[in-house]
DNA sequence: AACCAGTTCAAGAAAAAAGGTTGAACCAGA
DNA sequence: TCTGGTTCAACCTTTTTTCTTGAACTGGTT
């Protein structure tokens, strides 16, 4: 079970269970590999599921109507990760959600999530605490992109994420921060960001 | 609607519909194009089409305990494909079905097959076809399976099948037969099966 | 009118992945 | 101790994916 420890860590970070919580918690995750390119989430089926990744890295991705890919999200190591809109209403999903290589995360089914948060208070209030989070870094990217430019955008990421920069292909990232894969090419030669 | 014109063949090879029943059939099928290497299937979401195959070609696999794939069938041209116990009792698929091209093919989905076989006497006749076919052949193979040696099982695919092993790549083959890809390699050197 | 931030398009280069082959060592059953 | 096969590792070839570059263009500033 070692696997859960990673995710026993991430929820140790933000409330205080007790061992016993932990591993309640814990019993209603499911262990799951899969295959770089594999989709867990699907436009037209509902995401059944909310995910943690316990090692690799995912995409998700909705697509525009000319066909353009946009890149809403993504997820690596101790990252929460699902269709939101569609998990929390358990509605039809819009995204595509993809791993990027190889992975290994943890799932949890809608049911099941709602029974933790029946359950204890505890629970309830680590689900509340990742709700905000993710409610306060959406807006704080809504801002961003509506305020920054291109450059900006990818100064701030790179900053704030650089582990991810190096582990998502570019057009990916392209399409997250809002620009042409062939812009970012050339954002990424300016000197600023040479880090040699 | 040229391709559906392939499928109304189909049909007639097995049983007879008058223009307006090919018509009517046919309606309920949707034409869709994928490129190689996307998935129609996948394990966890439901298989809510079945499918014909009007160009292409589909590998259906599963994964083993080790991660290992097995090939459980092929289709090409001409073909019906789908997880059947994932399509046919509308649980959670077990299979991966992916387009080993890019391919265009003809979907049914759940609701519109049951209406067609309500419907009339002959769309039952032709579903039922399709099924005790896929039983008798799926019956074959298991015992192929069980009685011949990995050498006879690509000899005898070899003779059945000419066209689909030079179109679907030799790891997928491998695995069909239920044997190593390196196993197969050095098999097809073998003066017998060359064909030069 | 020229400038800036950014796009589109097309061509190519570079990097990664997929697919296939080979040989050596091993293994289990007849 | 054969035979029919597997595993493993290395290696090669081909295809695909990803990234880069340059040139030409756009729309809104100055």
């Amino acid at each position: 079970m070692k696997e859960h420890d990673n995710l026993k860590q991430h929820i140790l970070k933000h409330v205080s269970f007790t061992d016993d919580e932990l591993d309640e918690f814990c019993q209603s995750f499911k262990l799951l590999k899969v295959k770089k390119r594999q989709f867990i989430v699907q436009p037209g089926f509902v995401a059944r599921h909310r995910y943690y990744v316990v090692q690799g890295s995912f995409r998700a991705y909705v697509i525009g109507d000319e066909g353009q890919e946009h890149t809403v999200q993504f997820a690596v190591d101790d990252w929460w990760i699902s269709d939101y809109n569609s998990y929390i209403f358990q509605q039809p999903a819009s995204m595509f959600l993809m791993a990027l290589e190889d992975s290994i995360i943890l799932q949890i089914d809608y049911e099941a999530e709602q029974k933790l948060k029946q359950g204890r208070h505890v629970f309830e209030s680590y689900f509340r605490i990742l709700a905000e989070n993710t409610a306060a870094y959406m807006a704080r990217r809504v801002i961003i992109n509506l305020t920054k430019t291109a450059e900006q955008r990818y100064a701030i990421f790179l900053e704030g994420y650089p582990d991810i920069v190096g582990k998502v292909p570019q057009y990916a990232l392209a399409s997250f921060l809002g620009m042409t894969t062939e812009y970012l090419s050339k954002l990424r030669k300016k000197r600023v960001f040479r880090k040699s």
